[in-house]
DNA sequence: AAAGCCGACAACCGCGAATAG
DNA sequence: CCTATTCGCGGTTGTCGGCTT
């Protein structure tokens, strides 16, 4: 038996909004709010849609406040950096972003971002092993399975945009704190265990996480992981006006420090890679048989064991 | 000029989670 | 607790406009 229609598909318009359907949702709204039902919205005044679709109108059209386009370099860096952090969750990654909706950052991600950084990758990668990524749509996948691991922690919706500036590694760990709770409120790391009780983190692990989290998402600090993993003056990046500094450093790390990003193999190799998904059920990528070496953890583990291995942890 | 292609964006769909009764 | 309903999310599809051939 299949999950009853929220509407009946029959008696609800779709398709492009008209400003007509437009002012009268926005009034009601802005007058009376949304009632706490959506579903029942529609009916009340007089308009032939889906609740869901109103809703969907609302909070990615009408809702005030609300920014279209126009993204800044500031914002592709959390958007890219949120991304390799913690996937796809794009209504995570709108809440560190004021004005701007999960669907518009998703159209942003798949339309430009995506490319902007992979673009560039596959064909330097064609360049330097003789050899292409096999698609910008295998990466994505392949990020997308890695979302699926079941050790990756449930995270909870924003209730306030947190505010990134530079060099502010305290709201970076508010953020933390709020994404997965791993921190006690007054700093000190505690021990944690993932939500399925699977993969027991030791306080270490942590530290790793939070230490990791602090380089890769700030603004400021992403500078220092590149010069972390890198050896001076090796290799300076061939900017060719179109890519941003941000892109450059981003396909800088892809491109140089492919042993060092367990886990993230699939952004520089795809042949390795197809074979291991390949041994895996359904194709899916499992976060173990792809990096045995590292601890079964969601992504952001792998950029630690970066940290371990370069012995950048004992300086911070 | 017309057909085809492609990128961008709005909107839809289906699922799991949350909540109410 | 169980069931039904609603919400919210992320993936996917549809549409439109611009560009190329």
């Amino acid at each position: 038996m299949g999950r009853a229609p929220c509407c009946d598909k029959n008696n609800v318009k779709r398709g492009p909004w008209s400003p007509e359907e437009d002012a009268k949702l926005k009034s009601y709204i802005e007058q009376n709010g949304t009632g706490g039902n959506w579903i029942a919205l529609p009916q009340k005044i007089g308009l032939k849609r889906c609740g869901k679709s109103c809703r969907l109108r609302w909070l990615n059209y009408l809702r005030p406040n609300i920014k279209h386009g126009g993204f800044s370099e500031e914002e592709d860096r959390i958007i890219c950096s949120l991304y390799i952090s913690i996937g796809s969750r794009w209504s995570i990654i709108a809440a560190q972003l004021p004005g701007r909706t999960d669907n518009d950052i998703k159209n942003y991600w798949n339309t430009k971002l995506k490319k902007k950084l992979f673009g560039k990758q596959r064909q330097k990668q064609g360049s330097r092993k003789g050899k292409e990524i096999n698609s910008i749509s295998t990466i994505s996948n392949n990020i997308n399975n890695m979302n699926q691991n079941p050790c990756w922690p449930e995270l909870p919706i924003m209730q306030q945009p947190i505010q990134f500036s530079n060099n502010d590694h305290t709201s970076i760990r508010k953020l933390l704190i709020k994404l997965g709770g791993k921190f006690s409120e007054n700093d000190q790391l505690t021990n944690v265990v993932s939500p399925n009780s699977q993969y027991p983190i030791d306080n270490s692990s942590m530290q790793l996480m939070y230490q990791n989290h602090i380089k890769l998402i700030s603004s400021s600090p992403i500078d220092n992981v590149f010069n972390s993993m890198t050896a001076p003056n090796t290799d300076p990046y061939d900017m060719d006006g179109e890519a941003s500094n941000f892109t450059a450093e981003f396909e800088h790390m892809i491109n140089n420090h492919q042993q060092k990003l367990d886990g993230l193999e699939f952004l520089y190799e795809d042949d390795v890679f197809i074979d291991k998904s390949a041994s895996t059920s359904g194709g899916n990528l499992d976060w173990e048989s792809m990096n045995p070496y590292v601890l079964p953890l969601p992504p952001i583990v792998a950029s630690n064991d970066v940290i371990l291995q370069e012995g950048a942890l004992d300086e911070l």
